[in-house]
DNA sequence: CGAATAGTGTCTCTCAGACAGTATGAA
DNA sequence: TTCATACTGTCTGAGAGACACTATTCG
């Protein structure tokens, strides 16, 4: 452990100070970015066109960007627009992993974010060349990936189950306009499992999450009114579905 | 951007590479230890010997040791260890704070946990000749602390009271044998709010979390019954209090 | 006995779950 | 009319909140 107390003040600290004294472990952030495509939750997925893990699925993430990040959470963000276009997601940090052993190269860290976005507001610009796809969580399951990066995927999915089923984030996988029925279904697929009608609408109108518009969607059936989010605040449940 | 592609297997890649290509931020891992003491939330500090914020005080914390850690909450829990001898508290992460401001030396990642400890289990070693100290929220409040660890502070705070609100987490800061109002007393400092006893009883006694012993704790009044928690693993209720 | 603390009985209110019933469109 | 989907009415049960009541110790 190396002692500097044989400087006089910070200052002379900070101008001796040699940043590559502690040896460090690699610093990643990665994203679980979520979406609903014909009532199918899918997850975005890379394929490494580098090594290491050349050629495998692997979540998009990578390295801080020392100088334009200002924080982690804009490292994630710029991700994101990057793979998706969408520029304000719902995005909330899961939680941050690391040991000796996930990524050959040595000790690495990583802060594994989730974020949901409406499937019609993704503009899949591509420019990086990375090969992107959307996949299904039947898909998840059976595919090989980098690193322990279907771990991540299971912790996040984990995550977003857990909080649909006590808050209001499900909203931010659909479009701006959409019936009761849509988003019902979106909460069933995000939770995966089945919710009562009747209360699953109390629960929002009671809320007072909503707003009636003056359309209505028809398909097969009774036309549904349309409504659209009131507010884009994180809404608490005291109940749990 | 590096391109890599001049390897032509992922060993040969492996065995040239080399780690300091990339710019790293530092990593760190912070604790925010919780107990309580007569009544009384209190959070771990030391004050810190050495360069930057040499003086001030800080949560307990540092480096990753790459040799000896092999996880992250490895370096957490020996930190946790080192300062307070106890070696299974209830610990959690917190989240993962990272900018460019919060630390002197640089872009700087740290990884934040709390623990809840019983006071009684605590061994104050202090081999390290780090001055530690017992600081009580409102302390916390009027302090003056190094880097952005009020604000960490803060944040394990936030999380500790509502987690207390719809887990049984609040059993960690007591001993073994404890009184129901003893219990109930913990759970109101830890959630900051008073608790209604009925309610409170009632929902321990039909989530089957504690037994009774064959033993009382006489102070004044009625001798109360002791009890121990059933089990150690974690109790979500469906509902907050 | 009264003070102090432990522990219970019981009513109310909120809200999820269940499920039958009604409404409104298209073919 | 039938089918499909939207939407409502209403009962039940779990569990939180409130609060008065009883129980057991000590002085």
């Amino acid at each position: 452990m190396p002692n500097n107390s044989n400087y006089k003040t910070e200052k002379e600290f900070l101008i001796n100070y040699d940043p590559s004294e502690f040896e460090s472990p690699l610093v990643t952030v990665d994203l679980c970015i979520f979406t609903l495509i014909d009532n199918d939750l899918k997850v975005l997925m890379v394929k490494r066109s580098q090594f290491p893990e050349k050629g495998k699925l692997a979540l998009p993430g990578g390295f801080i960007d020392l100088n334009s990040d200002s924080t982690i959470e804009e490292t994630a963000l710029r991700k994101l627009l990057k793979k998706t276009g969408v520029k304000s997601p719902y995005i909330e940090q899961v939680s941050t992993i690391g040991n000796k052993s996930r990524d050959p190269r040595g000790w690495s860290v990583t802060t594994l974010y989730f974020a949901l976005i409406p499937h019609v507001d993704v503009i899949e610009s591509n420019e990086v060349g990375d090969e992107v796809k959307w996949l299904s969580m039947e898909d998840v399951a059976i595919s090989s990936m980098a690193f322990d990066h279907k771990e991540l995927i299971n912790k996040a999915r984990e995550r977003l189950a857990n909080k649909v089923s006590y808050t209001d984030i499900g909203f931010h996988v659909l479009p701006a306009k959409f019936t009761l029925s849509q988003l019902q279904k979106a909460f069933e697929i995000l939770m995966d499992h089945k919710l009562e009608k009747k209360s699953f609408r109390r629960r929002m109108m009671s809320a007072d999450l909503v707003s009636e518009l003056d359309e209505v969607s028809s398909e097969r059936g009774r036309p549904a009114a349309l409504y659209e989010a009131k507010s884009d605040k994180l809404h608490f449940f005291a109940r749990s579905l």
